[in-house]
DNA sequence: GCTGATGTGGTTCGATCGTATCGAAACGTG
DNA sequence: CACGTTTCGATACGATCGAACCACATCAGC
C-alpha cells in the first residue's frame, strides 16, 4: 500500500477546513467547494478522503473529537503529580468554556453539529457518551473531596457533579456570543467549587 | 387597504413551517420550497410575505420568541395571585427546559440559529438581551426571598441566579439529546433550588 | 517491462437553490 | 362600475450544489 502519513495529514488538513467554515457560517455553509477552497485542495481530494459530504461532515467531528480530547488531556496532565480534586473539578468545568481558540472553535463546531445530533444518530455517537463520562468523573472527584473532608459528607455527589457540568455547558453560550466575559464565567464557577469544596 | 387579518396568519403559518423544518434538519434544510411544500402554500408566498430567505429566517425566529414569550408569560399568570419568590424562580428555570413539545421545539430551533446568532448582528439581537433579562430576573427574586429570610443573606444573588440559569440552559441539551430524562432534569434543578432556599 | 492497485486532477451532469419577472385575480375605494 | 393597489400563481434564470465520471500519474510486485 501507498504512503499512509500523507493520509492522516491530508484528512487532517480538510478537517480544519470544515470546522473554519462550519463555524464561522454553520453546516450549510460547509459545501464540498467551499471546503475544498478553504483547505487548498482540489474538490476531488475530498470525495477521495471522505466520501460523501455527509461521510467528510462525521469524519471531521471525529478528528476534532480526537484532537479536543486530547488537548484536554494535556492540560489535566499539566496539573502536576498529585493534583487535588478541587483542582481536577475546576479542570475539567474549565474545559467546558472557550478559554482559548481551540476550546472556542470545538464548541462552536459541535453547536453547528448540535440539530444533526439529534436526528443522525451515526452523528450523534462520537458525544452521546462525553457528557455522561464528565459527570461521573466530577461526581467520583466529589466523592473523593468527601472522603478527605473537604466536601460535606451529607452532599450528593452524583447531582451536584451533574449541575455543576450542566452549570459549565451552560455558561458556553454567552461566553461565546459576547454577553459574558471568560473571566466572568470562571469566576462563577470558582464560587460554586468554593460552595462545594469549602474546606480549601 | 386589504385584510390585515390574514397577513399575520399566513406568516404565522410559514413560520412554523420554518421551524418545524428547521428543528428536524436544520437551517440547511430550510429552503423556500421546502418550507412552501411543508405549510402548504405555493413558493412565491413566501416571496411576498417576507422577501428573501434570510428575512424569512429572521421573521419566523421572531414569531417564535413571541409565542415562547407570550406562553412563559401565561406559565408565570398561572401561579396564581402572590406566588412566592422560590415558586417564580422555579417556573423561570423551568422555562428553559424542553418539558413540552412547544418548549422543546423552540429550544431546538434557537439551537439551529445559534451559529448565526454570532456572526449575524440581525439574528442576535432577539436573544441577545434575553438572558440577562433571565438572570436579573431570577437576582431580584433571590433578593426578595433574602428580605423575607427565606434566602441566606451572605448569599451573592446576582452570582448564584447566573449560575442557576447557566446550569438550566445546560441541562437543555442532554434532555433533548434523551440522555437525561425530564424528570431527572427538574429533580437537579429542584435540588438547587433546596438549597438556596433552606428555609422553605 | 508489464500490470493492477492506489492516488489525483479536471470536468461534467442532473437537480436544486434563491430570486426576479410577468400577468392576472381579488378587493377596497371613488 | 371602473380603477389602482394588493395579492398571488406560474415560470424562468443564472448560480451552485453533491456526486459521478474519465484520463493520467505513481509505484509495488511479478
Amino acid at each position: 500500500m501507498p504512503r499512509k502519513v500523507d493520509h492522516e495529514e491530508r484528512r487532517h488538513r480538510i478537517a480544519e477546513a470544515v470546522w473554519r467554515l462550519a463555524a464561522r457560517r454553520g453546516l450549510e455553509d460547509v459545501t464540498l467547494r467551499q471546503v475544498a477552497a478553504e483547505a487548498g485542495v482540489p474538490a476531488r481530494q475530498l470525495q477521495y478522503y471522505f466520501g460523501t459530504r455527509d461521510h467528510l461532515l462525521l469524519g471531521a467531528l471525529e478528528i476534532l473529537n480526537a484532537d479536543a480530547e486530547r488537548r484536554a488531556a494535556e492540560r489535566m496532565a499539566d496539573l502536576g503529580e498529585e493534583p487535588s480534586p478541587r483542582a481536577l473539578v475546576r479542570a475539567v468545568l474549565f474545559e467546558l468554556l472557550p478559554l482559548d481558540d481551540e476550546r472556542r472553535e470545538t464548541q462552536i463546531v459541535h453547536a453547528a453539529y448540535f440539530i444533526r445530533f439529534l436526528t443522525d444518530p451515526a452523528m450523534a455517537t462520537p458525544v452521546r457518551d462525553s457528557p455522561h463520562a464528565l459527570e461521573e468523573l466530577v461526581a467520583s472527584l466529589l466523592r473523593h473531596g468527601q472522603a478527605l473532608g473537604q466536601v460535606h459528607a451529607d452532599l450528593d455527589a452524583r447531582a451536584e457533579a451533574a449541575f455543576l457540568v450542566a452549570g459549565a455547558q451552560g455558561l458556553q453560550p454567552p461566553v461565546l456570543l459576547g454577553q459574558y466575559t471568560a473571566q466572568h464565567a470562571t469566576d462563577l464557577i470558582d464560587r460554586q467549587i468554593d460552595r462545594v469544596f469549602p474546606g480549601t
